[in-house]
Parts: structure tokens; sequence; C-alpha cells
DNA sequence: TATGAATGAGAGTTCATTCAT
DNA sequence: TATGAATGAACTCTCATTCAT
């Protein structure tokens, strides 16, 4: 987590204002593009002076650390409530739903899930690790949901990581290729195609092919 | 297709200064950022001056068109190559085979394949025009390719499209989230079991819930 | 004397502001230069709000001007001192004593004499005059005190000013060439010695070679 | 030796631009400040744009390490000639000729001495050191004359170290206290009463008083 | 009196682009 | 064709100063 400076103490107002900053920084950022939008516009559309905007912030990049921040954790948070809201459902209501919530989070906070997928690659990667590490949070929380229910005998035996991680892709590919999919799909149509999909793969017997229990890897550097 | 100046008349001699300008240009553009690496570095990178670099180029921005041309052209000629290497096979077989292949080569273009879904955002809504056609050509193909499928009895019937897309998406997914996938799977684990997963929703009886036939929702801007 | 601007009418309470933003400025602009420290950290430095400095002075710049009033004060001061104590002492006694008294000054305030010769030259050449007529007022002290002891045959005939001068400029040295003096003298070593060299030119026949009765040279700008 | 970036490899050029530019930025800085002139005043007055400087430069205050790396290499290289013109000459003739010939030099860089002197307090302490070198290097050299002549008996036992020293002060305050000094004194006269001082000083017998044979006191950090 | 958030002009520096050679 | 020095607009960031509280 890296430290932003400020040069108030007043935590609440810091608070405050950086929400702000994030909040418009990424809609203008989304819009024109980071390197195309200068400090002193960027004030401007904040309704604050360039210098205003330093009190609040050390340098320009820090402003993609606050938005990775902020998404990371609204992230993290609305994982936490699916884990309470879905307690004593189905397996399968509880895949069925936090897909659904899932997806609709997508869409409501689109820009930045576009924009943390976006800069993701302008980052040195010692920085994408914030970014990893929220998404990870999710990936196991599917894959949980899922080994659960193979457990369960409710699905049968796959691999539980691959459609986690087919969970979040989808839902991504909801927020940056709207271009095509909202061309044919509302949110709901695409919400309930995708989970019946995974739901149906889960549900039968796979094709045995010999690749069922991975063994792990070898991680690349 | 946006033109792109030169002072050359030699169209062999600019065909292949380009061609080494996209190739370099790349690399060093996915490593260090577009707007991380200036002219000078990059004319040095590519073993010119930085006027010999503009003999060939009429502007920095027209390398990322290059770009993107080179990666659309390679999407569109690969594409032709698998119509013609999967004549006389069965649906099921041409599907499996175009997947590998087409993940094949999402593998070995990685960088170009994440360079064009990173700048993409950057670009104006007019120039991502381009991309849009080339994964549109794509997304048909495979579209076409479940839809005879269909038509033949061998698969039920489905959101062709969807299915489609989502191939297109899990592509993606192998080039720009190797962070995640490379360190538990091989490509040809990734490929055997996604495509697993779709044949096995192509095959079988979707429950129904009524939203087969979907309307085209009105594009949004 | 440049007036500098208060916001408040206790003069009592304007000094020992005063005194003390003399005191810890110097200590901070001689550490880390004028221009590398902002208003805002001297202020800190100073146990003070960027607002509450601004009400006992108008500009940053007017501290330099406490500065050199202070540092200028302190010479003045110190010199009537010595003039007081000195009263009755033989002539070389007296120029004795006034030289140790004035490098044991100069020591003891060693950067204000540091920061005085240091920031002279950014100054505009007028508001150098302060400093210039203090050290002529100690230059002078010194001169009447040779031409003294000349008029009463201690020393022989020669150019008290420039004598005078040199011995302003000895203990400038001491306060401005530390990193080679103190590395092979102690203060008292560095005063005995030079007092020495002082006496030994002043008390004995100076070779003629006719340049004694120096006509003034018409000042440069 | 600090290492000054440049975006050119024409070694010849590079030494022409910077040696304009160290003279001009020179006079500038004596006049104006080092921080009241910008750079882009400073690449007018050098005939430049702001953008041709940074060719030769990497950063503003590398003008001030070319500065003193100019006035150190100058320094030495006069020191070196005198050594040749020297020889031969007796003891009291090499001393006397020496100091003219510094004090010439002096007048002739006065604004490259001044403003070594004054800046040298706003450098960091380590970049201090290439001044300091140069100027022991010079000591050095009126030690070791003075020392010579003690072996011969022309002068008598006495500090040479400081007597050298002094020598470098008094050139130092003809640079840089010539407010005072040229309204009484042309070069002329003040080399030529300096040097009886020195050596009326040096000739005859000082009075014993303990601290000829000084302990070398343990350097300050 | 005192605070510190806010201002905005101006600083140093970069870099896409041109053009004389 | 090729070079790389030169340009100057535009960038990010700083900071002396003010003023509502």
């Amino acid at each position: 987590m890296r430290k932003v400076r400020t040069f108030s103490s007043d935590t609440d107002l810091v608070n405050q204002r950086r929400n702000h900053i994030v909040k418009i920084a990424t809609e203008q950022i989304i819009k024109r593009g980071y390197n195309n939008i200068n400090t002193r516009e960027l004030a401007s559309a904040l309704g604050m002076s360039t210098g205003g905007l330093y009190h609040y912030i050390g340098s320009k990049e820090d402003i993609l650390y606050l938005i990775i921040n902020f998404t990371s954790d609204l992230t993290c948070q609305s994982l936490s409530r699916f884990a309470d809201e879905e307690k004593g459902k189905s397996c399968e209501d509880k895949l069925r739903d936090s897909i659904r919530n899932y997806f609709e989070i997508v869409e409501n906070y689109r820009d930045f899930h576009n924009f943390v997928n976006h800069i993701m690659l302008s980052l040195p990667v010692k920085d994408r690790k914030i970014v990893y590490k929220a998404e990870s949070r999710v990936i196991d929380y599917y894959e949980e949901l899922i080994a659960d229910g193979i457990a369960e005998g409710v699905f049968e035996a796959q691999d539980a990581r691959l459609a986690a991680h087919n969970i979040i892709v989808m839902a991504n590919a909801w927020a940056n290729r709207g271009w095509f999919l909202k061309k044919h799909y509302t949110l709901r149509e695409y919400t309930d195609e995708q989970t019946d999909a995974i739901l149906s793969h889960l549900r039968r017997s796979p094709k045995k092919n010999g690749h069922k229990q991975l063994q792990p890897v070898k991680q690349k550097a």
C-alpha cells in the first residue's frame, strides 16, 4: 500500500477530498486518458486549484494508486457482504446470487473496473500486486463456493479454480467489452445466460481426458 | 484505415521499416508504456535516428495505428487460414481445432493482443472501430461454426453469439491474465479445459428460462 | 533600514517573536539554504503556523533583513563594549585584546557571519549597504586604534586602513574557512598567531617602496 | 567529479557549448543570483532555446558544478604555470612573483572566484570537496615555497601553513570585498602592500609564545 | 491572535517535431 | 536518405502569500 503524501493532518478532510478526487479523476481518465489530461484541467474538473490538488496528493501518479485502492477496497467489501447475504442458501443459489451481485457491482462501478484493467499494464510490476490480491480474493471466494458444491455432491468434480476465474473474466468482459455486449444483451440477459452456462458445466460429467488433477505448474517469474 | 505519412516512395523499404517499427515499438511500449518512451529512445531502440524515424511515420501516434493494423491483419489472416484448414472436419473438431489455433496465436502474439486491449481505451472512440471490426470477424467466424453445429443437430440450440464471444474473451484472458493463469495452467491445459467447458455447454439442453430469443437491444452511445 | 510589516501592535511580542525567527531561521538557512527551505517548513521549525509567521514579517525576504540587522547591531554593540573595556590600556594591549574579543564574537555568532557573507551577493546592491556600513565601523575602529599607536610611536608608520581591513578578513576567514582552519588550529592558536603577525608587521620598519601615501582610487560602480 | 548529462555525443560541441554556458551563466548568476534567474532567461542570455540548454546539461544545478569545475581547473592550471615560471629564482622572488600572479588571476576571474565562494555554502558538504581540494593545492604550493625559504634560512621559522593560507584569504578578499578595497587601492597597491606585510612577518623573529609547534587539532566532523 | 486550506503564477524539465547539413 | 541539434509549447509540481474561520 503506497503512502500518498498530504499536507493536511485533518484525516476526515483528506478522505473526503480524496474520495472526490477518485470519483472525478476516474471519470476523466476513462473519458480522455491519463496522459491526455493534465493536472491543471484535472484540478479544474475537481473544482480545485492546482495547488489545492497537491495538498492531498503527492504526484499525479498517486491518483492512480488512490483509484486502485478504492476499487480494491470496494471489491473486498462487496465480497464480505455477499458472504453474509448468502448464508443458509443452497449451493446453487449461493453461486447464482453472488454472480448476479458481482456482475451488478461491476456494472455500477464499470469505470473503476475498466480503469484498473487499463492501467495495470502501465504500472511497474510490483504495484500490480495490490490488484492481483484483490482479484485473487474474489477468485478464492468463488472457488470455495464451487468446491463446497462439489463436496456436497451438487456439482460434479470439476476444476473449481478455472470456473471461478471464468466468472471474474466474464464480469470484466461486461465492463470493457460493452461495445459488443451491450449491443446484444441487457445485463440481466448476460448474467442469466452466463450463469446457465457455468451451472450447466458444473452440473454435468466432464469428458474424462486426464487433466482433471492438474499439477500446479511451477510459477513463472 | 488511417493514412500514415511517409517521405519515401520506395514502398518495399517503407513496409520493411514499418514492420520493424511495429515489432520493436510493441515490445518497448508494452514494457515501458507509450508515454514513458520518447521518440529519441524509440528511434535508438530501432537503430535509427530521430529524424530517420519520421521518414516512415508522420507522428508518434501513428505507431499505435501501425500496430493495431498489424495485429488486426494478423488476426484476419489467421482466420482465413483456419477456414481453409478446417474444411471437411466435423463441427466439433472444427470448433475444437480452431479454438486451439486461436489460443496459440494469442499466445504467440501476446504482446500485440495485450497492446491492442490496453490502448483501445486510450483511443478516440472512432479509432477503436478498426479493432472492433477485426474482433467482430472472429466472433462471427465462431458464431457461424456454432450455428452450423446447431443446424446439424450436433449442438443443442444455444446462444451461439455469446458462446462465440466467450471464446474470444477466454483467449484474451490468457494474454492479459497470465499473472494468474500461467501460475496454474499450461496453455495446453487451459485450452483443453476451456474447450471442454464450451462443448459441454453446447452439447446439452440448457435450462429453459425464456431468454433464448433475444431481441437486439438498441445500441448505447 | 528596511521597514518590516507586522500585524501586531504589541512591540515586545513582535521583538520576542522576531528574535526567535532570526535565531531559528539563520540556523535553518545556513543548514539548507534560503531557497531550499519554504515558509511552511520554516514556520514549523519555529513552532508557528504559516499564517502566524506572517503576523510578524511582511515577506519571506524580510527575514534576511531581520538577520542582517540583528548581526549588524550585534557587531556595533560589541564594538562599543570593546571601546569601554579597553580604556586605559596600552595601544598594543588594546589591539591585542580587541582582536581576541572580535574573533571570539565571530566564533560565537559564526552562523550569522557566514550568513551575512553568503547572502550579500544575492542582495540587490543597495541592500548591501547596511552590511558595508556595519563592517566599515569595525574597520574604522581598528584603523583608529592603529593610527593612535602610530601617533604614539608604538607602531611604525604603516597603512593603518589595510591592516585594519586584514583583521576583519582574518576574522571572517575563521568563520567561513573552518573546513581548513579548524583542522589545524584552535581558535586560541589562530588568534595568537594572527595577532603576532599583525603586530610584528606594525612594529617594524616597512621596506620603503613609495606607495605609502595612497591616493584614493575613484570608486567603481 | 559530478557527471553532467548531455544528449550529444559530439565532445567538441559539448565542450564548446558548456564553456559558453559557464561564462555567461557565471556573469548572470553573479549579477542576479542563482535563484533569481530562471532557465528560460538563462537560455535566452545564452542565445539558446530552453530545450537547447538541456541538450548539454541535465539540470539547472549542473551549471553550478560546471562552473566550479571550470574554476577549479583554471586554478590548478595556473599553479603549474607558476611553478614552471618560478624555477631558478630566489625564494623571496618566487613568493613575491607568484603572489602577484595569483592576485592577478583572481582579479581576472573575479566572477568565478566570488561565485565559488558564494555558492559553496549552498552546496551539500560532499560537493564542496572539489573546491577544498583545489584550494588545498594552492595552499600547499605556497606552504612549500615558504618552507623552502625557511630551510634555506631566508625566512625565519614561522607557521608556513597559516602564512600560505593568509595569501589565499587575501586574494579572495580582493575578489569579494571590492566594495571596500577598490575604493582605496589599485590591485598593484594592494598586492605590494600585502606582499610586504607577509614578507616582513616571514623575515623577522616572531615573539616566542609557545605555540610554534602546533599539534594538529583533531579534525571536526 | 492564530490557523492552515486555498490560490495561481511561475519554476524546472521534457519531448514531439522540424530542418539545415 | 539520414542525421541529430534545435525548438518552444506544454507538462508536473512548488510555494509565497492570503483569508475565512
